[in-house]
DNA sequence: TTGCAAATCACCATTTTCCGGGATGCAAGG
DNA sequence: CCTTGCATCCCGGAAAATGGTGATTTGCAA
């Protein structure tokens, strides 16, 4: 038996959720909350395996409550539920500790699955979920690849000694190479990225993945 | 029936693999492949559902593989496999367009799960791997806290202009302060991030995810 | 061969950062 | 009341970055 707890501040969502839940055999609905403190309080009582936690909830939100609950209670299992399917909704849930994130206009047979995945203590997003992380993941590296060609080796490598904070003159001595070479470098960086210093630089480098 | 194609350069492993797959009903393995180059091959001469790709290949391995595939057949399905259930494989082969991830070590129910998952364009990654990628995001959170609560307000606001390129007298115009006070801010900052300079400063600012 | 791009080195004026101080007002907390 | 932290302001000199211009070598591709 899966002991259940539904969190959403939309008593009707929880009432149609719960009889749903409820047909099925092997599910058992311990407790509703609706505010994150609430589902903080029902799992300091009693056992409890998942927690189906709304994102968007006044006070404190899904995101919040997932921190928490995962701090306190790291046995538990959170599934991330929303009407949005937003890269940093998604992002952000599971960071905070989430297994899984299904979108609420998905069919009962999606959560159901969800619900199981999770209670193995696997992780489970659904398909349009997927597709929304997958593109912005493809998306980053499609930059990445762009980005990264536009720099030689030589550059890359200076590149990554004025990120650690060396100066030009540093530089030089390091790679074995005048320093005013290292100036022409980091004039081409700023150049190449649009920088207007070093600090740009570095931040953009990051932006485009040029470093980690 | 799901169309699979198996890709490992140990053929005993997709010998035994191949066995147990053609055991479930809706299951047929139509390709096997020992390189990068041979799955792309059999991808593009039939239709595939699903590949499970071991990340660990001669040649070109499975994360250069997953990039080209998902390039070409974004439809096909990827699911990573690999007997090591480390955060920088799992993280770098689902940004390279996998939907799944598997231990080697896992049983044969969590890879059906997996593959029937993924049929439906949804993302499984198994228990260990869940928990791996999990406990990576926690601790960059963590980080992410004891960093944050050292710096002020007026300082993160003061780190964000120097980031973003702005010197510092742009940057007291900005916030309608003396350029000395910029100083003094900019100060502490290297101070509080331990750096030597703006560039070492903004790069530190990243890896504690004081900016985005 | 010709031409181009990358990597190398050089000079120099101007701006900005870096670092060492010192100083004030204010609010929160012991 | 007094300490502590924060935000504000100021100064001066050394060090570094910035921007402009020019030049040589090397290797590769048209």
């Amino acid at each position: 038996m899966i002991r259940l707890v539904l969190a959403d501040d939309h008593q009707m969502f929880v009432d149609g959720l719960k009889s749903l839940l409820e047909d099925e055999g092997d599910l058992c609905v311990v407790g509703e909350a609706k505010s994150g403190y609430e589902v903080l309080e029902l799992c300091d009582r009693e056992p409890v395996d998942i927690v189906i936690l709304d994102i968007n909830m006044p006070g404190m939100d899904g995101i919040q409550t997932s921190r928490e609950l995962s701090k306190k209670h790291p046995a538990v299992k959170i599934l991330g539920l929303s009407m949005y399917n937003d890269r940093d909704y998604i992002s952000d849930i599971l960071k905070a500790g989430a297994l899984g994130y299904v979108l609420k206009n998905t069919g009962k047979d999606s959560l159901l699955t969800a619900i199981h995945t999770l209670n193995e203590g696997s992780t489970y997003l659904s398909e349009e979920v997927s597709r929304t992380l997958l593109s912005s993941f493809m998306k980053a590296a499609q930059e990445h690849h762009t980005a990264e060609e536009k720099l030689s080796d030589r550059e890359k490598e200076v590149l990554e000694c004025i990120a650690s904070g060396f100066t030009t003159h540093e530089i030089g001595e390091k790679l074995f190479i005048s320093k005013n070479t290292v100036e022409t470098h980091r004039k081409n960086l700023l150049y190449k990225l649009k920088a207007r210093n070093t600090a740009e630089l570095v931040n953009k480098a990051y932006k485009q993945r040029l470093i980690q």
